[in-house]
DNA sequence: TTAGGCACGTGTGGCACAGT
DNA sequence: ACTGTGCCACACGTGCCTAA
C-alpha cells in the first residue's frame, strides 16, 4: 500500500524553528465570492471596452467563456455557452462580486452610473499581457495583503501551528454514508442516521490519530450535531420515527460542514468561515503559495487536504526556496521553487514522479494511470506547485538520458465527453493535452521494453 | 452494450443577522 | 440605515445500477 502523507526532511527543516513571534492577531477579512484571478483580467478588460455597466458585463460573459472560467473552481470544458435566463443571473452575482473587490483595490472606479478604468487598473492589464500570469497574480496578492489583513500570511501560518511534523498538512476528511459502506435505502430512521454518524465519528477520530497525531474526544460534537439537526426538525425525536427522505441530502450535507467546520475552527483554529477558507485557499493556491485538493488519491483516506508550498521566516539559507514579499515587520515570505538546473533537483524530480506512478498503478492496477493522481502524489512529496510540476514533466519527457522512461498519452479528454466542468485539469506538456501516463526503468533496469 | 432511472455530492445565490 | 459576512436548501451534474 503506498503510504499517505510522508515528508521529505529538508521540508521538515524548514518548517520546525521558525522562530517569528506570534503576530498580534488580526484576523483577515473575508473575500468576495469567486475563486480565479482572471476574473479581475477580463473584467478590466471589459472596463478598457467601454465604461457602460451594460456592455462591460456583455464582455465580461464573453471572455469568461473564452478563458473557461466555469463555476467556482473549475475550469470549463464544453465549447457551447448557452445563455439561459438563469445562467445570465448567475453570472451577473459573480459580475457584481469582481466589480466590488475590484473598486476596493481601486483598479476601477464608478461614477455617475459609469465604471471607469484606473491608472492602477491600466498597470494591471498591462502586466498580464505583457508579463503574463505569474506575475498578474503577484501584482493581486499584494492588493490582496494589504486590503484584506493579510489573509495569505495567515493562512500558510497556521497551517504550520496546526501540523508542523508534517509541514503544515491541514486534512480535511469527507465520508458520505455511501463511502462507508451504508446503503442509501437502509437509512430510514433517526436511529439509521445515528448509526452512520456514529461510524463518521470514528472514521474521523482514526483520521486525526493517523494524520495530526492527535487523540481527540468527539463524543460532544457528534451529540452537537445530532441535537442541532433534532432542534431544527431534520431528524426526529423518536429514534424509530422517519425523517422526511427529501432532507437525506439537506442532512448529510449538514453533516458534512459541520465536521469541515470542526476541523477548520475547533481543531486548526482559523478564525474564518469555511467559505472564506475556501477562496483564500484556492487563491493562494493558483498564486503558489499552497495547495489544496479534494483528489488526492489515497486508499486510507477521503477528503479535502491542503498544504504550503511557502513559508514565512525572517530570512533563509535554502536555495530552494524563493523570496516573495517582505512584510511590513520584515518577515519575508519564502516560496518553494527549486531549480531545474541543479542536478539533484531532477534526480529528486525523477524519484518522486516514478514512486507517485508506482503508487497510482498499484491502485488503479493498469499500465497506463491518471496522470492528474501522479501529479498530486509528486507535487505533495516534493513540495511544488501545479504550474512546476508541468514544467519539470516537460522536462523530463525530453531528456533521453534519464534512468525513466515516460510514456505520454491524450487517452479521452472531457470535452469529448458530457462533463461540463473540469474538476480535473489534464496536463498540459509540449503544448499537448495530456491525461494518462505510464513510465518505465530505462538501460536494462527492470520493466524495459 | 446501451438506455433509462435513480441516488449521490456539492456549488450557488439568497437570506438572515451581525457589526458599525 | 447600511454594509458585510456566514449559513444552508435547492438545483443540477454525474455516475452507478439494472434490465433488456
Amino acid at each position: 500500500m503506498p503510504e499517505a502523507f510522508s515528508i521529505p526532511n529538508e521540508i521538515i527543516y524548514m518548517a520546525i524553528d521558525l522562530g517569528n513571534p506570534v503576530r498580534t492577531t488580526q484576523i483577515p477579512q473575508a473575500p468576495r465570492k469567486f475563486y480565479f484571478l482572471e476574473y479581475f483580467y477580463i473584467l478590466l478588460k471589459g472596463v478598457s471596452i467601454s465604461n457602460q455597466s451594460e456592455r462591460i458585463f456583455e464582455q465580461f460573459l464573453k471572455l469568461k467563456h473564452q478563458y473557461r472560467l466555469g463555476e467556482s473552481k473549475y475550469k470549463k470544458l464544453t465549447e457551447e455557452s448557452n445563455e439561459s435566463t438563469n445562467q445570465r443571473a448567475r453570472y451577473k452575482y459573480t459580475f457584481d462580486q469582481v466589480v466590488s473587490e475590484a473598486t476596493n483595490y481601486e483598479l476601477i472606479s464608478e461614477s455617475s452610473g459609469e465604471i471607469l478604468l484606473t491608472d492602477e487598473g491600466k498597470n494591471a492589464i498591462q502586466i498580464y499581457e505583457n508579463d503574463g500570469d505569474r506575475k498578474f497574480n503577484y501584482y493581486l496578492f499584494k492588493l490582496m495583503e494589504k486590503g484584506h489583513q493579510e489573509p495569505f500570511r495567515y493562512l500558510v501560518d497556521t497551517c504550520y501551528k496546526v501540523n508542523y511534523k508534517k509541514s503544515g498538512l491541514l486534512i480535511f476528511p469527507i465520508y458520505s454514508a455511501h463511502r462507508l459502506g451504508i446503503e442509501r435505502d437502509s437509512i430510514k430512521t433517526s436511529k439509521d442516521m445515528k448509526r452512520y454518524f456514529r461510524k463518521l465519528q470514528s472514521r474521523i477520530k482514526e483520521d486525526i490519530s493517523k494524520h495530526l497525531g492527535m487523540n481527540v474526544n468527539l463524543d460532544k460534537e457528534n451529540n452537537d450535531l445530532i441535537r442541532k439537526l433534532t432542534e431544527e426538525n431534520l431528524l426526529q425525536t423518536d429514534d424509530l420515527q422517519e425523517f422526511d427522505p427529501n432532507k437525506y441530502n439537506a442532512i448529510l450535507r449538514r453533516s458534512r460542514d459541520f465536521w469541515l467546520k470542526y476541523f477548520l475552527q475547533s481543531l486548526y483554529k482559523y478564525q474564518l468561515s469555511l467559505d472564506s477558507f475556501e477562496i483564500w485557499a484556492y487563491r493562494a493556491k493558483q498564486i503558489g503559495l499552497l495547495h489544496i485538493t479534494e483528489f488526492y488519491p489515497d486508499p486510507s483516506f477521503h477528503g479535502k487536504i491542503a498544504y504550503p508550498l511557502s513559508v514565512i521566516r525572517d530570512s533563509s539559507q535554502s536555495t530552494s526556496f524563493k523570496m516573495f514579499y517582505e512584510y511590513a515587520d520584515s518577515m519575508k515570505l519564502y516560496c518553494h521553487q527549486p531549480s531545474w538546473d541543479d542536478k539533484n533537483n531532477q534526480e529528486e524530480f525523477v524519484q518522486s514522479l516514478h514512486q507517485a506512478y508506482v503508487d497510482v498503478r498499484q491502485l488503479a492496477k493498469t499500465y497506463f494511470v491518471s496522470l492528474p493522481n501522479v501529479k498530486e502524489r509528486a507535487c505533495y512529496a516534493m513540495k511544488i506547485p501545479e504550474y512546476l510540476f508541468d514544467k519539470f514533466l516537460g522536462y523530463a519527457y525530453h531528456n533521453k538520458h534519464l534512468r525513466i522512461r515516460i510514456s505520454l498519452e491524450v487517452d479521452k479528454l472531457p470535452d469529448e465527453t458530457k462533463v461540463m466542468y473540469l474538476r480535473r485539469e489534464p496536463v498540459m506538456v509540449d503544448g499537448k493535452y495530456r491525461n494518462i501516463i505510464a513510465i518505465d526503468l530505462a538501460h536494462g533496469e527492470k520493466n524495459v521494453y
